[in-house]
DNA sequence: ACCAGTACCTTGTGATACAGACTAGCGAGG
DNA sequence: CCTCGCTAGTCTGTATCACAAGGTACTGGT
């Protein structure tokens, strides 16, 4: 996709992270694998660590460390409250960004 | 707005004032001022500013020196054809990342 | 002479995604 | 046995971007 993207997940990501540990616990690997799936094809595994990594410091996610059959054993982050209110608050934003856009789109015809 | 929208402007912005510019010549302080009015109440001056001077470097705008009668001359920006394809590739991107960001937001119950 | 409004520019900072390399555990094939 | 491939996580350095905070320059009104 191109340079374009990457500077337009800049913000998003977590957002997107975010979301998708809103409808379910998941492990890093998991969620790169995900991603990709979905079409984010360039995400870098690095990226979504450090991004795991953040918002646990930020007091966004839990944490639970579970042995797995194939590898190191996983990182399992779920949502909790605090982060249930940054969603929240990242739709907000996002509304508000994707409606000008929107305006703007066809006003440009 | 705080700073996710902050972090969520980076990226779109550049798409944002592309897309004025696509629709009517336009100078940074008209364009600080519209989208102050829009509801990006935060945008810095500077931001704008910063923003034209790349997009003029990467050949995406042409450039005229205007006089004005009240202050210094303008300087007035206008998409050129590079800028165009640039916009499209813009818009081809979010609509992308817009379409995923819905679904996860459907999805999320 | 001063000040507000117009218009543009510059420097330094923080946040973020990426590239690329590394550690580590496990199973299968040579 | 031992290397390869997959799983899983980590780390360092780099580029880009928006912002804060300041400055320059020109005009008109008081």
């Amino acid at each position: 996709m191109g340079k374009q993207a990457t500077e337009m997940l800049k913000g998003t990501l977590e957002g997107i992270i975010l979301a998708i540990l809103a409808s379910r616990s998941a492990y890093g690997y998991e969620i790169t694998a995900w991603l990709r799936q979905q079409g984010f094809s360039e995400i870098a595994e690095g990226t979504v660590y450090a991004l795991l990594v953040r918002v646990e410091q930020r007091g966004l996610v839990d944490v639970e460390k579970v042995p797995s059959e194939k590898g190191p054993p996983r990182k399992v982050y779920s949502l909790n409250t605090q982060g249930q209110e940054y969603l929240t608050e990242f739709w907000r934003t996002w509304s508000f960004l994707s409606e000008r856009l929107e305006q703007l789109r066809d006003g440009g015809r």
